[in-house]
RNA sequence: GUCCCCAUCGUCUAGCCGGCCUAGGACAACGGCCUUUCACGCCGUCGACAGGGGUUCAAAUCCCCUUGGGGACGCCA
């Protein structure tokens, strides 16, 4: 099957998590049955279009691996085909011109929403034969009975009386083409096949049908996926927290696992729920899609993101979580590499993203003299025997190596030597180390830590 | 207001061309195990077919109505 899908956010903010879920489905799509996948900016907003937006969509979907095919393509650099596709359209008598102005339309919609009405335009300009002159838009020339029927990939067959539609201005006063007319186009000319879009666009399609119709081109297939809801099940919004992939991503998050939660938002293969890129696109194929809008919810977000942390390979995380380590203010330089790869050896499982990942090898990073003791632990664990321990511990450590394995025997000849139990200095020991009850192995810590730093903790807590 | 769409645990969902469903999985919550700690992991508990009518030997699965939710009604996209 040929399929040429298309992504086409309109440059007037960030990437959201909206659209980079339809972005996905549409990348995946094209993907899985080795298509093109087209991106396209819809900047005929002149207003609210900015560059800088664009330039952030572009790279959050870089940053999720959704690569593009072809040239990008701005609607703004293509006016003059849309009104070349308009003229056709008035030379063929399916569209006119139209002198009512915006004010005088808005009237008539109001009178028809006072009458209980849908309020629409009334054809007042559709046979007066008006040529084109100032102030004066096209409009398409709709019929005026029948029903537009499509069969949509996710909803099924939907079907909308002629009469709900009314003559959609096509090229507007100023000579731009309309969203509805431009899309058109633009899908045509890209020969895209496959139309997969977000809810809020069901009731464009059947315009958008008119059009194709009324051009006499082939009319591709359209889906629609439900937008995504908030956790409280309302429209997702700034209340509801981050939402831009940017935002995301400077929380630490991985792509691979934004794209997996958000894929299976909405879609689903049978009871799995972590896949690979490679099974991504070998099992979407456009079917399971779910018709019913979806909440949003962080929680699971979050898991799926600790679950893609924990199977990163050493190395690669600790590249990702350089830049983190670096925000959270800790002395770079004697953090090379391998250094921070111990870090995340010992914290991956502790973390959920990379950013608070980074933030919790502040105890390993903080000199004996500031790390916080936090009052409960060191209450209950640097008592007189505790400290003792400690004291003595100290010595121990002093004179021996400062492997793991090294320290790990030193540990266990002090207790066996004076018939204790692991758990009767090891809280302790913690509570000097970490400066609270939590964190990794204590031999894997003082390891890390080094000789100097190691019994300069001991000697602090014991003091 | 009019039109379109949707409806399984708190959430994401499997199931939906009817029987294998006393409805399965995942997240969350709660309990336990592991354990020096915090996590991870493992085990378990709680928890849903919106309501009402049909059709049928049989309905979560098909039809209708109600209710609830979402979306759209721009010379925005």
């Amino acid at each position: 099957m040929n399929v040429v899908t298309r992504f086409a956010p309109s440059p007037t903010g960030h990437l959201h998590i909206g659209g980079a879920r339809t972005a996905i489905f549409c990348w995946l799509l094209a993907r899985h049955y080795g298509g093109q996948f087209h991106l396209r900016i819809e900047d005929t907003d002149l207003l609210r279009s900015k560059q800088e937006y664009t330039d952030s969509i572009l790279a959050s979907m870089r940053w999720l691996g959704l690569d593009w095919d072809g040239p990008l393509n701005y609607q703004t650099q293509r006016t003059e085909l849309y009104n070349q596709y308009v003229d056709k359209l008035l030379e063929s008598g399916h569209a006119y011109w139209c002198s009512c102005t915006p004010e005088e339309v808005e009237t008539m919609r109001e009178k028809a929403r006072a009458q209980g009405l849908k309020p629409r335009y009334n054809g007042c300009c559709r046979e007066r034969n008006l040529g084109p002159g100032e102030g004066r838009c096209v409009r398409l020339k709709a019929p005026l009975a029948g029903k537009v029927v499509f069969d949509d990939l996710v909803k099924g067959t939907i079907a909308v009386d002629v009469n709900e539609l009314d003559d959609m201005v096509i090229r507007r006063a100023d000579g731009m083409p309309t969203y509805n007319m431009a899309v058109v186009v633009d899908d045509h000319e890209m020969g895209i096949t496959h139309v997969i879009r977000g809810d809020d666009h069901v009731s464009n399609t059947p315009r958008q049908i008119l059009i194709y119709e009324a051009l006499g081109l082939p009319v591709p297939r359209f889906g629609h996926v439900p937008m995504i809801l908030g956790p409280d099940r309302q429209k997702l919004s700034k209340r509801h927290g981050a939402r831009a992939v940017i935002e995301y991503q400077n929380d630490g998050l991985l792509p691979q696992a934004l794209v997996n939660y958000l894929v299976r938002l909405g879609w689903s293969h049978g009871d799995q729920e972590i896949f690979t890129r490679e099974e991504l696109i070998e099992f979407f194929d456009g079917s399971n899609l779910n018709p019913a809008a979806a909440a949003f919810d962080p929680a699971k977000l979050e898991w799926c993101n600790a679950h893609f942390m924990r199977e990163l390979p050493p190395a690669e995380l600790a590249a990702l979580v350089r830049p983190f380590a670096e925000q959270a203010g800790y002395e770079m330089s004697g953090l090379d590499d391998s250094r921070l790869e111990a870090l995340c050896g010992m914290f991956r499982e502790r973390a959920a993203n990379l950013k608070t990942l980074a933030e919790s090898f502040a105890p390993l990073l903080t000199p004996a003299a500031d790390l916080p003791l936090d009052e409960k632990a060191a209450a209950k664990n640097l008592t007189e025997a505790g400290k003792g321990h400690l004291a003595a511990l100290r010595e121990v450590f002093a004179a021996g190596d400062f492997t793991q394995a090294a320290l790990e025997s030193a540990l266990q000849g002090y207790i066996e030597g004076n018939g204790l139990k692991f758990k009767d200095v090891a809280p302790a020991l913690r509570t000097a180390l970490m400066g609270f009850m939590g964190g990794p192995h204590l031999p894997e810590i003082m390891a890390f830590l080094g000789k100097e730093e190691t019994l300069a903790r001991l000697a602090r807590a014991a003091a």
